[in-house]
DNA sequence: GTAAACCCTGGAGTACGGTCCAGAGTCAAG
DNA sequence: CTTGACTCTGGACCGTACTCCAGGGTTTAC
């Protein structure tokens, strides 16, 4: 497979699978006399677990530890875990963040509505 | 006043100052013949506001709408409402994205105790 | 009068995850 | 054998909100 088809099959671009490979999510490809990279179905799959940690929320280079230890035949359950539960801890923190930050604009809205925007004032 | 006496009254850097004032949040400051930039009270307190509006998520740019509007004196309470309801939907649309993903990972960790992890397969 | 502390500009760098480009080479079908 | 679709590389670019730099000039305190 080139590296078109492996890319429409896993639904990304040319580009991204080459920035894969670049930050060292993919392997680097073996290549034809051309210099054409060479693809099999494997690196379909990968793709599509790449995507599934990405949609996850794991960051490029989670993600390429993350490959790198199940590469290693190092992945167990309870050594994965800890990677997911820095992932949700960081969502946690934000969805935290972002509600406190809802409370003090919906302060803000009551204040407005009460007639005292910061930006009407002076 | 000069930059750098502004910038540690408002709590700001005068990097942040100086580009502050190239995104159009603060006026092109007056010079002094030398071409050091002239600053009054008054930019303290603009300051103030700017890093207010930021903490309540507006961006920059929303930033220099708003100012735009007040230092036109048309700012109301109803004419910048809806620009704070704008902000209150993004932060809305995080939330609930967060917390699906929240949901996602919880499953994940679940599955993990009972033993399969994506990644812990072959 | 001199040294330290300040200020100026334009532009590059940061993190993130890609995306797009030019200019060149390769491949498959007709 | 040509045409169109594909691929290669290195590097620039997107948005966000700064931050830092070099290589100058200015001000101020002693």
């Amino acid at each position: 497979m080139r590296i078109g088809e492996v890319a429409d099959q896993a639904g990304v671009t040319v580009d991204t699978v080459r920035y894969y490979e670049r930050r060292g999510l993919l392997p680097a490809a073996t290549r034809r006399p051309s210099g054409y990279r060479v693809f099999d179905t494997a690196t379909v799959e990968r793709l599509d677990l790449i995507r599934q940690l990405q949609a996850l929320g794991l960051t490029i280079s989670e993600i390429r530890q993350a490959l790198a230890t199940h590469d290693a035949g190092d992945a167990t359950c309870d050594s994965e875990r800890w990677r997911i539960e820095a992932v949700r801890g960081r969502i946690d923190t934000k969805i935290i963040e972002l509600t406190a930050l809802r409370v003090r604009l919906d302060a803000v809205l009551t204040a407005c509505a009460a007639g005292s925007c910061a930006l009407a004032q002076s």
